[in-house]
RNA sequence: GCCUUUGUAGCUCAGCAGGCAGAGCACCUCCAUGGUAAGGAGGGGGUCAUCGGUUCGAUUCCGAUCAAAGGCUCCA
């Protein structure tokens, strides 16, 4: 397996050489930046003349073509510092990066045919390894040279390269899967959420059944949290610059903020994040260490100002329900608490059918605040937490918020696309600049702990990723609908409404659907709002008091009593399965 | 925010060397409708994203703005 990574690695970095190669036979003026293999294909950023079209990447498709059958060995060469900055003369973001080599680097450049590029390798042996029908190129993108945005724009190309057709067949397969699944297409086509210009971007409006699917989801998620020994708090939305001031917000997070309003000539600030407004309540009496751990939860909606370019479906909105926690506790109870945090999110990621999840581990970066013994006692829990469970994990060295360590937890949905969601973070800054205490023991005033934790992340990105992941086809616990109505004729509507009435009384999601499409196209309208069981009614099932099921799967089951199908799918929301 | 592309009916999309705006689906009405993925007929619906410019005349050409898509950076 990781043999097949690293040839598929480099026949992807060859395949970006080759590109390389073909763009500069087309504008013999272009300027090279990098050119890296990543996961599915490969990139290559240039500076070019003018604005490459669509129809550019194929003309360089079949230039690339013409390259890889002419089977030219790459040819691995090392040169000395002098005779790099000579070579690439007149590449100045070539020149740039051998002059950030430190001295004593080996530096390499790789020939293919005509083309010759810095670069460290590993290649092909000879474009013949490369397979003309294994690669396509996608798409065009602007992307700053070293991705920093007072940098120039380059103009990037991206394309994926496989070892064989039939490997690149299935990807762009997968590809074509990604965009049915969309959940920005499906939210519109099941009609559960819009997004309205012309009143705001990045702003979401919940329609009925979206809203229905998250006052499950919030429901289910307030039981457990009851039942892991959390509280439930409300607080306000926004709250005076004397907060935001304390917290630290309007000196260190302040582009993310929105203006503030003017109230009775006090400035006051939308909230980006509930942590204060939890803490003011902690504050309004003295805490024993007998009082500790606190778990105090809310679904909580900030808004955060993004920059427009970024903004995306659910994924990436300016406001949004964080499902969030702070655990307040005493350094004694920390481990305990970390432990128990990381149980309860995959516990949670496993109700909504996610299993495939790993962990990131961000630790100390240079500028932090609090003393190294409170650091690594957190590390150390977080890290033990980790290994408890056995979740696979990195570490990101440094990579930690300057207030403290954290745990990002990564799900895999179902095409495997990894989500960033979880997040359970240690915060010593917020109980400083509070001056949050409780008295310990001894009598003597002591600082808490304190914890940050996200475990859907948002609701509204949750939302959209768990519509991915199902394709709109949720498991019957969390579908808007569970069952339709589907009567073969209008003699029997009557029957139908019955059967609805029924169900309702038994607490299932109902339609009977009684307008005057046929039966044929009844049943094509339920299939394709993704309704987990349609019930069929004529005659048969009237006199005998059943209905006949057809699950959205295909799957036929008829003449079963109502009650047997009550049953059945009580079973179903109850274990949480799909159809 | 920046780069590229895009914006015509609720949705998917035609159209136009500058000269009265089109289809399918959806919606409404009527007719029809007894068995597992679209019954039929008729009808309503558009300041061609917005604002400005060029022109006798702009949905079409030009500019700005807004929004969306794919990226860059950042993040729940």
């Amino acid at each position: 397996m990781a043999d097949k990574e690293e040839k598929l690695l480099r026949l992807r970095h060859s395949f970006s050489h080759v590109m390389a190669e073909a763009v500069l036979q087309m504008f013999p003026s272009t300027k090279f930046a990098i050119g890296p293999a990543i996961e599915h294909g490969f990139y290559y950023d240039f500076d070019l003349p003018r604005s490459i079209t669509p129809e550019d990447l194929e003309k360089i498709e079949q230039i690339m073509k013409t390259i890889i059958s002419g089977n030219h060995a790459f040819i691995r060469k090392v040169i000395n510092k002098k005779e790099a900055l000579d070579l690439f003369k007149d590449q100045p973001f070539k020149i740039e990066l051998i002059q950030g080599l430190p001295e004593d680097e080996e530096i390499s450049v790789y020939t293919q045919n005509t083309f010759t590029d810095l670069c460290r390798g590993p290649h092909a042996e000879n474009t013949k390894d490369l397979n003309p029908c294994a690669f396509k190129l996608l798409t065009i993108a602007g992307a700053y040279w070293r991705g920093d945005e007072k940098n120039p724009m380059l103009q990037r190309i991206y394309g994926t390269a496989w070892e064989t057709p039939k490997e690149l067949r299935s990807h762009l397969e997968w590809l074509k899967e990604v965009e049915k699944r969309d959940h920005r297409r499906l939210g519109r086509d099941l009609d559960l959420f819009s997004t309205h210009e012309e009143a705001g971007a990045g702003l979401i409006y919940w329609h009925p059944k979206g809203a229905r699917i998250r006052t499950i989801v919030e429901d289910f998620w307030r039981r457990e949290h009851f039942r892991c020994g959390y509280e439930y708090l409300y607080s306000p939305h926004i709250g005076k610059s004397w907060l935001w001031q304390t917290s630290g917000h309007l000196d260190f997070y302040s582009e993310n903020m929105y203006s503030p309003m003017s109230i009775d000539e006090q400035d006051y600030y939308i909230k980006p994040m509930n942590c204060p407004f939890h803490i003011l309540m902690y504050k309004t009496r003295m805490r024993s260490y007998r009082d500790l751990p606190l778990r105090w939860a809310e679904l909580g909606t900030v808004y955060r100002y993004e920059r427009s370019g970024v903004l995306h479906g659910l994924l990436r909105v300016r406001g949004f329900t964080q499902d969030d926690a702070h655990i307040i506790c005493t350094p004694a109870q920390i481990e305990g608490e970390i432990l128990e945090v990381l149980r309860f999110s995959l516990n949670m990621w496993k109700a909504f059918g996610f299993t495939e999840i790993k962990a990131y581990l961000a630790t100390k970066p240079e500028k932090s605040v609090g003393d190294d013994e409170q650091w690594e006692k957190a590390r150390a829990s977080l890290k033990k937490a980790i290994d408890t469970q056995g979740l696979a994990y990195d570490i990101d060295e440094g990579g930690g918020a300057f207030y403290g360590p954290k745990i990002d937890l990564k799900i895999k949905d179902a095409l495997g696309r990894e989500w960033q969601m979880t997040t359970i973070q240690f915060d010593f800054n917020l109980p400083e600049r509070f001056d949050m205490t409780f008295i310990d023991q001894d009598n003597t005033e002591k600082r808490p702990y304190m914890v940050h934790r996200a475990l859907l992340g948002s609701i509204e990105r949750f939302f959209g990723v768990l519509v991915e992941h199902y394709a709109g086809a949720f498991p019957v616990w969390i579908s808007p609908v569970q069952a339709a109505v589907i009567p073969v004729a209008p003699a029997f509507y009557d029957y139908a409404v019955k059967v609805e009435n029924i169900l309702k009384e038994a607490d299932i999601r109902v339609v009977a659907d009684v307008g005057n499409d046929r039966m044929n196209a009844k049943i094509r309208n339920a299939q394709n709002q993704k309704i987990p069981y349609m019930l069929i009614l004529g005659e048969k099932e009237e006199s005998a008091g059943h209905v006949s099921v057809r699950t959205r799967k295909g799957e036929q089951k008829n003449g079963l009593p109502v009650d047997e199908f009550i049953a059945f799918i009580k079973e179903k929301i109850e274990k949480k399965e799909n159809v």
